[in-house]
DNA sequence: GTTGAGCGTT
């Protein structure tokens, strides 16, 4: 029984998968089953993983064997505080195999049970800024907005890039970067157009982007540690 | 050792 997902998809004949989100980097289906399985027949438990790594990716699915004891464990697991993490369970859709909660018992949409009311009556609205449709952050969990700077080098990058930034050593460096595409045989390698280029790259100084002597100091003994009787 | 929107494998 513990075996969930390292057997692979044993029966995804007429099983409705559920999702589990917001859930522990250290949740484990072991830890999920027990807990779904009280409100359903749950056939299997998959938590994707990275490969990577192999930590947990915050998500996991369940599968059920039916789609009413699926629904039942939707609003009765969805909210609930798991190892101190509130994790939200809805229906999966873009799995493999999508279930289609509009199969034949969809006409009851017409029953009157329309009674949503979830068990919990809790104002969901505020559970996250994911209002909006802000699935373009990458997978990578690293994918944040807010990139770090260059320790603070990027408004000296700016002036410098008005002087001579693609001088610097970035060109060189893309060239051996395809070692499969080679360059067009109509046109001619840019070698020729290299030389003149080199005459400016020692206009530049390397050491010249310190502004503070106290900061020079401090870059003086990250490129050269054995420059210590510099100063 | 951290992180946090989302959709899945042997």
């Amino acid at each position: 029984m513990s075996h969930f997902g390292r057997s692979g998809p044993p029966d995804i004949r007429d099983t409705y998968s559920l999702l589990v989100l917001n859930i522990t980097f250290r949740t484990t289906a072991d830890d999920l089953f027990p807990l779904f399985d009280k409100y359903g027949k749950v056939v299997d438990v998959f938590i994707p993983r990275d490969r990577r790594t192999g930590d947990s990716r915050g998500f996991a699915f369940v599968r059920y064997k039916y789609q009413d004891e699926a629904q039942k464990a939707v609003e009765k697991l969805d909210g609930r505080v798991v190892d101190g993490r509130e994790i939200m369970v809805q229906f999966a859709k873009y799995g493999p195999n999508a279930e289609r909660m509009y199969r034949d018992d969809y006409k009851d949409r017409d029953h009157h049970r329309r009674s949503r009311s979830r068990s919990r009556g809790k104002d969901r609205e505020g559970r996250r800024g994911r209002d909006r449709d802000y699935r373009h952050r990458s997978r990578s969990r690293s994918g944040s907005p807010d990139y770090h700077k260059d320790r603070g080098r990027g408004r000296y990058d700016d002036d410098r890039r008005s002087r001579s930034r693609s001088y610097g050593s970035a060109s060189p460096a893309r060239r051996s970067a395809s070692p499969r595409r080679s360059q067009s045989p109509r046109r001619t390698p840019p070698s020729r157009g290299a030389s003149p280029d080199a005459v400016k790259q020692k206009d530049r100084s390397p050491t010249s982007k310190s502004l503070s002597p106290r900061g020079r100091r401090a870059d003086s003994r990250s490129r050269s540690p054995h420059s210590d009787a510099d100063d």
